[in-house]
DNA sequence: GATTAATGATACCACAATTGTATCATTTGT
DNA sequence: ACAAATGATACAATTGTGGTATCATTAATC
């Protein structure tokens, strides 16, 4: 039941030293190097968030990733979206042909409104508000 | 991210018909005609609900389950627990060492109240209340 | 121009949790 | 004795997550 991965858990740190060099080009052993996460897999992630737009990549030696936005403009449930796929906590539950006996539906509209204030909370974080 | 398991959500199935048969035990297969659950998993389940205390059982023939406390004091955190073990949402969150240069607290501080929310709205939820 | 250091693309693998199935033993009403 | 139920338990299938490996391509540097 957990809220966040470990693919968006790294992304959002990585995001954040990329951040702090501040348009400079930063390669993935250099991040690896201060995050102590596996490095192909974070080349992988990073790979996602350049086609995503949310970095920018630069290829050959020298090159790396910076970011494509302003910290500003980046929202962690964009970068959650993009691991964890839509977020909403209700998935499979009471699942389709279920609910004749609409019994459950005080339970489903609870968990409706749990739902709208976790993204409510989550869409109010953005990668500058992480960096101090 | 889904905040219940399909496991959970049978049990609670099973659990509001048990309820509405007002002590009379119920068997699985009679359960499994109304409810589109694999039965034998069904049974599988029931049989923890009985013994974590949530329902109690009669063998042989005519036997079946029935609820072993009031509606009213069973609460989807029990079966939660039960299924999903402890509730938390911030399981595997910025791992141990992840947390030199504290920017992600404010992160880790959202979560966790976040967690206390969704705590207490899924703590105001009893069986009973899912009876209409 | 060759080398080197980087990403792009992609296929594969491992592990754990979830979602089941199968079987045999035991109990109990008829 | 038989039938219908649960108890206990082992096994299997599926899926998602986390991670590795490899080859191709690009670009700076010597």
């Amino acid at each position: 039941m957990k809220l966040i991965t470990r693919n968006t858990d790294y992304a959002l740190r990585a995001l954040c030293l990329i951040a702090k060099c501040k348009g400079k080009i930063v390669s993935v052993s250099e991040l690896t190097l201060k995050l102590r996460v596996p490095q192909p897999f974070l080349r992988k992630i990073l790979q996602v968030l350049n086609g995503k737009g949310i970095l920018r990549s630069l290829r050959g030696q020298g090159g790396g990733f910076t970011l494509a936005k302003e910290p500003a403009k980046i929202f962690i449930t964009d970068i959650m979206r993009i691991f964890q796929g839509a977020l909403r906590l209700n998935e499979c539950f009471l699942r389709k042909l279920a609910c004749p006996h609409k019994k459950t539906c005080l339970l489903r509209k609870k968990i409706t409104g749990i739902e709208r204030y976790v993204l409510r909370e989550l869409n109010s974080i953005t990668l500058e508000s992480l960096l101090e």
